[in-house]
RNA sequence: GGCCCCAUCGUCUAGUCUGGCUUAGGACGCCAGGUUUUCAUCCUGGUAACACCGGUUCAAAUCCGGUUGGGGUCACCA
């Protein structure tokens, strides 16, 4: 481990791999990150697997990927506490050896039953200290019997304790609603949360505790350890809780809940980073769009809300549109297409010895074909395609929805749907035929020729809509749509007379009908 | 229930520390209008909040106390 220069900055970021990188935790990754990178610190990633029933490799992978895609990277790490038992143990012998630690006999049921007893009195549960008071001989007896037990940590039983948190200032707790002395260590010496946290923390020479509210609770029992120990306790600030709509902290439950799940949607990672920064944090100013460098050079733990803040989908949403508006051309097509082949709408084939990376991003060697269809379909087509839904899409997962029919041979068309306002089958028919006659003459089938000529014909009519509307809906088969004139130059004269021709005959079908 | 934390528009928030500059500002959403063949974008306007009660003060969203409300946490989980 790299040893810590003078006054640098340390801080880490602690998940436990019991699931995939939840959005509150992303949140606070980032806000561990920031701190670091503002104030030229480190950032230090740290993956506590104490609990071997729950933890599981997949799991500690999409964490890592998860910060990869958002390219928050650590500088050193990961640690896995799995991979340090030997230190805790040292740790929990010498507080053994030092009486600051004891063996605790009882059983589970045993503990169960005065905790439900408390309650019952509505007394707050509490373990009473019997083990305490074993003798030296009671102790060897038992465990020479290898009864099963528990290692706690004593505490001092009516003291006020304070630490200063960067966020909420001072904050207070007595050692006796801590609710007693607590477990430190299983049977196997293998040590619990709390104790090893408060360990790595000393021992990675963790300057900021940057972390979830829900951990306020936690943190005398961490300073207590360190006590203990004789170790310095780092300082602590708790940000404030991410919500649910229902202003629960935010789970599984409220839907999307994992950082995967967003990326899988389409959010790109710079809206899900500048949306989950202003979640509970805010710059001086009204500016609002902030890029990962720009976050670091404003940050700071002093502008962090002490209130919990609700996790509001349609401004994610609205960032998220933002951001791909801004988008540079290559690149949204490069991020699209995946989602394209996932619709089914186009197939990718890869030079032999390459293959996508497996998270995002595609290779540029590939090539596209359209099912069914022979003939390649260039990168250079389905830009033109995707780029006329640019400012339409709000997630990158619509794009099939939006562009299926430039990649379909026909449409169904919803025989209502040609109709403009009040307008009849007949007035339906004379506009598309109106519409052919027109195109024909296009000599150079580009936007601007098609947008003059068609223009000049519809403004004949007060009501524009009475020849486009029709048009447009032949050419997609959509309520909405991108304008006509674009959908016809991308599609090519031959695709726009067989749709306009073939939204005719939808017409005379709907009429047999 | 004990302990802890929190409290400005529906949501994210500015203003609170250092009381007057506030008819409480911005953004998202929503509504209306404009641009437009549709949708979207874009532009303009509108909607909407200091939880309550007391106190301090010439003056309180801002300071103090209480009430209410919400949240978190109370494991041999993290």
């Amino acid at each position: 481990m790299d040893r810590k220069k003078k006054n640098e900055i340390r801080v880490r970021f602690a998940p436990s791999p019991t699931g995939n990188l939840h959005i509150g935790g992303a949140r606070t990754a980032l806000f561990n990150y920031l701190y670091a990178k503002k104030n030229k610190g480190r950032f230090i990633l740290r993956i506590e697997d104490t609990d071997r029933e729950r933890s599981t490799k997949e799991y500690e992978d999409n964490i890592m990927r998860s910060l990869e895609w958002l390219e928050i990277n650590s500088d050193e790490g990961p640690f896995r506490q799995s991979e340090r038992e030997e230190i805790y143990k040292k740790h929990i012998e010498r507080l053994l050896e030092e009486g600051k630690a004891y063996y605790c006999f009882c059983t589970r049921e045993h503990l169960e039953k005065m905790r439900n007893k408390q309650r019952e009195k509505k007394e707050p549960p509490r373990y009473e200290g019997k083990c305490f008071s074993l003798t030296q001989k009671e102790k060897e007896r038992l465990l020479k019997e290898k009864k099963n037990f528990s290692i706690r940590l004593k505490i001092p039983e009516n003291e006020i304790l304070e630490f200063d948190d960067l966020v909420r200032g001072k904050v207070k707790f007595n050692t006796k609603d801590i609710g007693g002395d607590f477990v430190i260590a299983r049977d196997d010496f293998s040590a619990l949360y709390n104790f090893v946290c408060a360990v790595d923390d000393m021992d990675m020479e963790i300057t900021h505790v940057i972390r979830g509210e829900d951990h306020i609770s936690n943190t005398p029992k961490q300073i207590l350890i360190q006590r203990a120990l004789g170790f310095l306790s780092p300082r602590y600030a708790h940000i404030a809780m991410l919500l649910g709509s229902d202003k629960s902290k935010l789970s599984k439950r409220h839907g999307a809940a994992s950082v995967t799940e967003y990326k899988e949607k389409g959010y790109l990672r710079e809206a899900l980073i500048n949306f989950i920064a202003l979640l509970g944090w805010r710059p001086p100013g009204e500016r609002e769009i902030f890029s990962l460098t720009e976050l670091i050079e404003t940050f700071s733990l002093k502008d962090c809300q002490r209130s919990g803040a609700v996790f509001d989908l349609q401004k994610l949403d609205y960032l998220n549109g933002y951001y791909i508006r801004n988008m540079k051309r290559e690149d949204l097509v490069n991020a699209c297409i995946p989602y394209l082949v996932k619709a089914g709408l186009i197939e990718a084939k890869f030079e032999e010895d390459r293959y996508p990376p497996a998270y995002g991003g595609v290779v540029p060697q590939a090539s596209y074909y359209v099912p069914g269809k022979k003939e390649k379909i260039s990168f250079q087509k389905l830009g033109e395609i995707i780029s006329l839904y640019q400012e339409r899409m709000k997630v990158l997962s619509e794009v099939g929805e939006f562009t299926d029919y430039f990649f379909k041979e026909n449409i169904d068309y919803q025989k209502e749907l040609l109709f403009w306002k009040d307008a009849k089958e007949e007035d339906t028919r004379k506009a598309l035929e109106k519409a052919a006659s027109i195109l024909s003459k296009v000599e150079n089938w580009k936007r601007e020729e098609i947008e003059e000529k068609m223009i000049k014909e519809a403004s004949k009519d007060k009501d524009k809509g009475k020849l486009l509307w029709p048009v447009r809906v032949a050419l997609s088969g959509k309520k909405a749509s991108a304008g006509p004139f674009d959908i016809m130059e991308v599609l090519g004269p031959e695709t726009t007379f067989k749709r306009l021709k073939s939204a005719k005959n939808a017409l005379k079908r709907a009429e047999n009908q």
